[in-house]
DNA sequence: GTCTATACTCTGATAGAC
DNA sequence: GTCTATCAGAGTATAGAC
């Protein structure tokens, strides 16, 4: 190699998480990104193929740190209830905590292939925990609606939708109304009459 | 007035909602729907106050066709379970018909204040349905809920993170669970021993 | 009061020299 | 592997024609 190089993959990302937690979700392009290592913007294109590339191991990242998040939340001994709460709280401590980081990872790009192991993991994770609590079928679909609950609820109160404090109060509500379901629905068929026509019944 | 206006604020309106139907989100630009009207790009300045102020116009005329959707969802007779699942579904299936404008309705904007209205009234509307089936206060929470959830899961769906089609069956479920732990909730206290210090009991 | 013309700054991205 | 140079496209501000 005629030139050393004077930067890697890891230098990049860091340098990007760093501007990101500083500056906001707007701040991480990639010349600020050049700028701060002293590079040439175009430079940043051998380490990542596009933008989208840089934000999607940004958001990798931070998947990694949301799932070492969650991990901390599970107390030692058998998993109950408020295991499941515990984790859940802290999903939305970490969006509210590392607000730009956590729209990176659900909402500012484009989720890379090579990425979604990450996001599987959150999933696989959540996974073992309920199969601890509910049937094992149940608790691969409860995960999933764990997630996408949480994510929603993040989404509205991110979005300024309630500020007067509304949905502060309706998060806790519909996550104990959630578990309740999904406990209930452990043993209980819950077909109804109706469906939507696109919609496989339960 | 001594000029004739070549254009106006519904007709900038309209402009987008096509262009936005026909090539997506980021072909929403000042430019391109300047050049459609035949106009040059700062002629649209007279109108919104700037790009972001444009897409919350558009996401304000999208939430009023999703309410309109779900207004539509609800059969004539007493309200009832199935009910709310059918405005559910209805919302869901704004979504999925109407992916690049649920995009801005929900995602790809700053929500303004003079549009918050809009906001509002999904969720009035799911909570006059609500509290014919619960009690009031706990419709006021669920109403929020349900929004929250069925949002997530539309995000999750479309960020692709699950392109096996898992969430598929999930949606259903999670909806399923989160409605029988309303019904249940509306006469039960569901407090639990743990809470994340910054929330506050039930 | 409404539009056009022009230009400034920022963005992501590419080509080719060293 | 990094550089300089350059491009196309974005949002937007200002000046001035009508």
């Amino acid at each position: 190699m005629p030139y050393p190089s004077k930067t890697s993959r890891q230098a990049i990302l860091d340098t990007a998480l760093s501007i990101l937690e500083r500056d906001g979700v707007e701040a991480i392009s990639m010349r600020t990104i050049a700028a701060t290592l002293h590079l040439a913007p175009n430079a940043l294109y051998r380490y990542y193929a596009d933008h989208n590339m840089l934000l999607a191991a940004i958001g990798n990242e931070g998947m990694r740190q949301l799932l070492e998040a969650q991990r901390g939340a599970v107390n030692p001994g058998p998993v109950t209830l408020d295991t499941i709460r515990n984790v859940a709280f802290a999903y939305l401590h970490f969006a509210r905590q590392h607000r730009a980081l956590y729209q990176i990872i659900m909402v500012k790009h484009q989720v890379a292939d090579e990425y979604l192991t990450a996001y599987a993991e959150l999933d696989s994770f959540t996974f073992d925990l309920l199969r601890q609590i509910v049937d094992e079928t149940v608790a691969l679909k409860a995960g999933v609606a764990l997630w996408g609950y949480v994510h929603g609820m993040i989404s509205i109160e991110q979005l300024d939708l309630y500020r007067e404090g509304k949905p502060h109060s309706s998060i806790e509500f519909g996550l104990n109304a959630l578990l309740v379901g999904i406990m209930h629905v452990k043993t209980t068929d819950l077909s109804s009459s109706t469906h939507a026509p696109e919609e496989t019944p339960l």
